[in-house]
DNA sequence: AGATAATCATGAATGCAATTCATATCAGAG
DNA sequence: CTCTGATATGAATTGCATTCATGATTATCT
């Protein structure tokens, strides 16, 4: 008999491709959902996939499938989410404070879909950028903070969100464009275009330049944009998301290179406080972001 | 985690108001649904239906589930139909030969959401009524009869449909009004009024009073209206099924009596031959009727 | 009232089916 | 030809839904 199960399974391997990712995020072994999957096509006594050394791909059969899929689990999602309100405690506010300017690029989608899910939340971005988001929590003046690592764990409840790389961004004549990667060294001479925040907020400066006894000149601009014109006319170079520059560079505008031999990587976690950790609608806050970001920044990891 | 199993539940309990009666529809006992639910209870933390000693009621908060199911459980058949169809093997045709007049009632309305269903099937109605219409199968002249108690079993496939009561139908004014209800005596002196069947086709003729040796007059018509007209003008007594006459009664165009200590009672079966009994609409056109019938019929039981 | 007949609830035992574990198999890349 | 990264498979295991046996509750009948 067909379950929820089976269609949550369906809609992983569509997302990932691959039934041992897809195993992962359903929670299960690879084994278990080779088996599952076998076990749906003798009921229904059709293949719903095509086997290939890289991963499965649907038939026609598995694609109706998991079109049952798709709609069903929406439906079923909208229907908790109203339980959930039918229980009660669902108002509140949700005061965001981001920790690095970029996020702003996925943030709005987010915030739209959040609010269609939970019109009586009040959500908001606390303006302005400030050395210590997570001041703003203990103040009061804030509900969660989107930035990077999670400092002690004790006092916060933390929701990790994605990975991504931070890549050296340059003009397209610039003089370092011929190295595949780029080192700590070779930002010695070179001015440093950032956001206007301090340099123990800046990845760059801080896990790799600094160790590394280098302090070049530093430039700022309040948008990614107006760093990448600084770039482009060799004013400097930048340090940026993969995704946030990945146009640019498609586009010919400037050229990006990894830093160090294993890139430099960030993560960025969602942080509440305990009190708030058990608002259901914090926990969708976090899968909001999840989906829409996977959905639509291209080559971060979802952690 | 939600799963069908509990949309299936939930469904069964909507219709049934009773636990009891609800678990056996799903092949299970009424612990097992008891436990279904309160699991479901503790999920959400909410009460989702109200017990009372002569059943459940939904809350708010079931309801919102019941929702769910009626959508969800629609789209699932819906996929797992289009599967049947993906996988080839679905046209045919469906020629359906009646045993009894009053079939007609419910069979349009059967017919309309077949059709829907399949529209690759071709159902259809063997003109006539005949005295044998299980011959018409063997002759290779239809594909399904619907009718009363299964012949041999062996040659065919039996689908039960439903049980209902066979009332006898008066005129207001009859002198048997005053009876609760009657006996195979009481026809004695009465006329029959009767669809134009052989007296064996007949279930009153054929159980009551043929075993008592009663051979009462017989008038025939052709259409259910027809024969009400002639009993309300007091021409002689019907015997015909409670669902057919309700609405009669009910506007107190003519009263009905149960026949006999313990009723009368016809149960409807559906036969097709062994080689049909695999075509995935068959048993799909039974849990249409099933559907339907139990939906719009009122006082039958399904078998 | 008291007994009766329905209903649902509960806890422990059970059993089955989904899952894991360990390993095989397969295809392509280097 | 091996190594890597994927799925498949069979047997063992385990988790959890289900059953069994009983209790609790409440309306209904006498």
């Amino acid at each position: 008999m067909l379950e929820l199960r089976h269609l949550r399974s369906l809609l992983a391997v569509a997302d990932l491709g691959k039934l041992s990712s897809a195993a992962e995020r359903v929670h299960l072994t690879q084994s278990a959902l080779s088996h599952q999957i076998r076990v749906l096509e003798a009921r229904y006594g059709l293949t719903l996939f095509q086997r290939t050394p890289r991963g499965l791909t649907f038939t026609p059969a598995g694609e109706r499938l998991l079109a049952l899929a798709r709609t069903v689990l929406v439906q079923v999602n909208d229907a908790e989410r109203d339980l959930v309100r039918l229980k009660g405690d669902t108002g509140g506010e949700l005061r965001i404070a981001l920790e690095c300017h970029t996020c702003f690029d996925w943030l709005m989608p987010v915030m739209d879909e959040f609010r269609r899910r939970w019109p009586e939340v009040e959500i908001d971005l606390v303006a302005g950028f400030h050395s210590d988001p997570l001041a703003l929590i203990a103040e009061g003046r804030a509900d969660m903070v989107i930035g990077s690592a999670p400092p002690s764990k004790r006092a916060w409840h933390i929701a990790p969100l994605f990975r991504f790389e931070i890549l050296a961004v340059l003009a397209n004549e610039h003089r370092l464009r011929g190295k595949r990667r780029l080192s700590a060294e070779d930002f010695r001479d070179e001015t440093l275009i950032t956001y206007p925040v301090p340099e123990t907020r800046i990845d760059l400066i801080r896990e790799v330049l600094s160790p590394a006894g280098i302090k070049p000149e530093r430039r700022t601009a309040e948008l990614t944009i107006a760093i990448l014109q600084l770039v482009a006319s060799r004013r400097g170079i930048a340090a940026l998301p993969n995704w946030g520059v990945k146009n640019y560079v498609d586009h010919d505008y400037v050229v990006a290179r990894p830093i160090g031999t294993k890139g430099l990587w960030s993560e960025l976690h969602a942080i509440v406080p305990k009190a708030l950790k058990d608002k259901p609608y914090v926990d969708d806050f976090v899968e909001i972001t999840r989906a829409v970001c996977v959905r639509q920044l291209d080559g971060i990891a979802l952690l």
